[in-house]
DNA sequence: TTGAAAGCGCTAACAC
DNA sequence: GTGTTAGCGCTTTCAA
């Protein structure tokens, strides 16, 4: 017995009238009679009627939901550019379909092609750090599907409806290094990111250009490009703890890669900040609980989000896409601080 | 010039054919002759044609879409879940609309409309913590669409489309603090989550059963029913270290409210474990990293979000709903180990 | 083996 | 102010 649904039809006949007049009287359509609307819209309450989206969506030839494609939703980053996205949505009445690449640019694929297909309002989209064929990217243009990539967006990609929202990577790590520098660091590491994503290769830049812009010598042995997980971390750490002049700070394009570097140096008894100060990237939860706490880069990951779909709904109304650049914050903690006092636990 | 997506009818009509046969060989339908069969193939490849889902949805009555309402995305648990969801469903062929209620049990109502007029061939649900009216649900049950609860379920709602999955909340809170009774803790305090919620419900019986078990007595001034966030416990700890004989031990059921205790702790001069052991609930990634690192029940989240797909896809194939309940297990770490050596950070 | 026709539920043009 | 008709793209009888 499986409940059927009440459609506009099952009102209009028990109403005796035409399935139009119902559909504009739920539309509010101000040719309907107030008495015809009221007895509708009565009678529409009283039997639980809901408007079948789907048939709304095959006719109106779109649908309110927005498309949503990431790497994946470890960590604390996406699951808050998601949180982000799902709430500026549902404020502007659109819901969200999300799906993950695991940054893989094969199931990249063809989750671009289920989300079209779908089919959605617009697509908000991260990047898979494998993906290096943008082929099923000039599809969703060629569709002029609006696109609004966020974090990681493909560099040269524009169009009528493609749009992004990253962070300045750039100044980001150039604020970092320049931080350090400041706290007397003069041999500072670098753990980067897999190159071939922009932005691990802003951060190497900003890195670079803080070093030079300081007066201090870009050394190739002390960037060291790793994955970007814990271990990849603290095995980074331990070589660059070997090498005839180990460094005084180290700089990470991640957080997760940081706190292994930061095991690595307690297990040997450095001291943070004293003898090797520590910055990261991304405002990870955990940076402000391990202890020290890790100075790190805010990335306005809930804002970002928000902002992916302001930038959506703006194309949808047609304005023109821009490509919006967030400026990130440090976050100085205790990891990098060597004078003045220790700060709290709480970042 | 909105690039016009190609349907069945204009592969049909260039290849001078019914709609109804293109349809057919489209669907490999055996009545179809091979050489038909394989022009219309090739044609449709060329042209990049792509199935309207909406379309089908519409014809079939159902999509191949799971419906998601989780609280948040907040924190660890959640985004892990919805990542084991989204993967089982992916493998399953289908795609994943996810929705947040925000904790706000209004928003989830409305959420759960939208959800089943997206439609969805099923919905997969952690109560939001303010919901105390289930009606909502019970459309949901009438409507005969196939429900999962995870992690919060609605105890006395059943059906023949209503299935669980949860962990064995009360059997992980008792393994813990039996745990610390092990130790050597003889007066061990409980910050408590809200009451109404069955999770927090089952933690409170375990911390309670578990005592008795172990011939301790159960202290009210010791349970403290708190929020659950970092500030939270930190004030739950500090108004328990003011007792005239204050705890030795602290079983939290939840990580984040067990940080803010043990950063009052190390601020306050005590030593962890061996003024005051710790033990929490939920394996949050920082868990691992704050120092000491704190021993935790894992709740198999991943797995969690996995099975729950399976309870949804057994459910649509017509098998009876059943109740999973997932075995926690306990992480024992440094933060309530008082014997013995202290284990490295790595969790 | 293929085609014609109907209909999923809704809305918009066009009558009356 | 309301009804009739048609069609979004697809699948599935039923008829040929």
């Amino acid at each position: 017995m499986p409940a059927r649904r009440v459609s506009i039809g099952d009102i209009a006949s028990q109403l005796k009238l035409s399935p139009s007049t119902v559909s504009r009287a739920l539309a509010h359509n101000p040719d309907v009679s107030e008495t015809t609307r009221q007895r509708v819209q009565q009678l529409a309450q009283e039997l639980g009627y809901q408007p079948n989206q789907v048939a709304v969506a095959l006719r109106r030839g779109h649908s309110n939901t927005l498309g949503v494609l990431v790497p994946h939703l470890a960590g604390t980053f996406f699951p808050e550019v998601v949180d982000g996205i799902t709430e500026a949505a549902s404020q502007a009445g659109y819901n969200v379909m999300i799906c993950q690449s695991r940054e893989d640019a094969e199931q990249e694929r063809k989750n671009l092609e289920l989300l079209m297909n779908a089919p959605v309002a617009g697509l908000l989209v991260s990047l898979a750090s494998s993906t290096q064929n943008y082929a099923p990217f000039e599809a969703v243009r060629t569709a002029n599907l609006p696109l609004v990539f966020f974090d990681r967006a493909i560099e040269g990609l524009t169009g009528e409806h493609i749009s992004s929202v990253v962070i300045d990577d750039y100044a980001g790590a150039y604020m970092a290094v320049s931080h350090l520098v400041e706290q007397g660091c003069r041999r500072i590491a670098h753990l980067a990111g897999p190159p071939h994503l922009a932005i691990y290769e802003q951060r190497h830049r900003g890195y670079e250009q803080a070093l030079h812009d300081h007066g201090l010598p870009y050394r190739p042995e002390l960037v060291c490009p790793i994955g970007q997980h814990q271990p990849d971390g603290a095995a980074a750490m331990r070589q660059l703890l070997q090498l005839p002049c180990p460094p005084d700070a180290v700089f990470s394009s991640g957080d997760s890669a940081l706190v292994g570097a930061l095991q690595v140096l307690k297990e040997l008894g450095y001291r943070v900040p004293d003898d090797v100060a520590l910055a990261g990237f991304s405002n990870a939860e955990f940076t402000a609980l391990t202890e020290p706490p890790l100075t790190t880069v805010d990335q306005h990951s809930h804002q970002m989000g928000r902002e992916a779909v302001n930038q959506l709904l703006r194309m949808l109304h047609t304005a023109t896409p821009t490509a919006v650049v967030l400026r990130p914050q440090l976050l100085v903690r205790a990891s990098s601080q060597r004078v003045g006092q220790q700060q709290s636990l709480a970042g």
